[in-house]
DNA sequence: ATGTCTCAGGGACTGAGA
């Protein structure tokens, strides 16, 4: 089973890459983020022709999540449970597999913009919030996976200039305080069980040629509980829509399972 | 060194957000 993790910005102007990698990679599952239209303007028929179930969560203009799958999709849930948010940035669905029932969670973190903003402290409190509810989700739910755009790189060798970056929104110390909390939830990084080439990123500032110079950040991941971790194959970025003609700014991540 | 892209409003460009 192939789980994937996309931060499209604005799925209306790249749904027909969405369905060429749909079609290319085949995942059983591809969670979506910054999906940037509201519920009525989804392209549900062209998804489900391409053969995928979708449960979406969207607004005009920013945010919106959705969550498509080859595998049937039920009990979807849009938000952090008790966590007042005009913003739609999660969406939970659980996906039957030969395996079991696995509970897929597709969350686009807030930005931050600038660690004086208050959109900074909403992050925080957003990713406590998240992590509060996960606690608990994780013990109803063994076979739990959060995948998404974090807007968190982890470590410095998921930063390629880690002096440029210092203390800067992403990379910020408060932040991967809170990630290393999700960790401590007992979720997993998929992409570290694995050996990985260096200086591997998902996402690159569209400006200063940052792509060509691979001047990026890891900031797109698929954490899963200990129970899924076990069956885990690999992790890997796919670089390959980034190359694309009007390419998101972020790639897709995708962890294989037995 | 705020350099790109997307979207909304409003009918050319500006501002917000990332």
């Amino acid at each position: 089973m192939k789980l994937a993790t996309w931060n499209v910005n604005s799925l209306k102007v790249r749904l027909p890459q969405v369905l060429e990698w749909l079609a290319a990679t085949r995942p059983d599952v591809l969670c979506l983020q910054e999906t940037k239209q509201d519920d009525q303007a989804f392209p549900r028929i062209e998804l489900e022709a391409a053969g995928y179930q979708v449960a979406f969560a969207g607004q005009k203009t920013y945010n919106g999540v959705a969550i498509l799958s080859r595998l049937p999709l039920t009990d979807v849930a849009v938000g952090i449970p008790g966590y007042n948010d005009e913003q739609k940035r999660l969406i939970a669905a659980t996906v039957a597999t030969d395996s079991g029932p696995r509970r897929v969670v597709c969350a686009y973190f807030p930005n931050g913009q600038s660690i004086d903003s208050d959109k900074y402290v909403y992050k925080l409190g957003w990713i406590s919030a998240l992590t509060a509810w996960l606690r608990e989700e994780a013990k109803r739910q063994p076979q739990l996976a959060l995948l998404g755009d974090y807007n968190i790189a982890p470590e410095a060798r998921d930063v390629r200039d880690p002096a440029a970056w210092e203390g800067q929104v992403l990379v910020s110390e408060p932040e991967r305080a809170a990630f290393r909390a999700l960790i401590a939830l007992g979720l997993v990084d998929t992409f570290r069980l694995f050996e990985q080439p260096e200086q591997i990123y998902t996402w690159w500032d569209y400006r200063m040629m940052a792509f060509r110079r691979n001047r990026g950040l890891r900031i797109d991941h698929i954490l899963v509980s200990t129970a899924l971790a076990a069956h885990c194959k690999s992790c890997t970025v796919d670089k390959e829509p980034r190359r694309a003609e009007r390419p998101s700014d972020h790639a897709p991540v995708i962890a294989e399972f037995g």
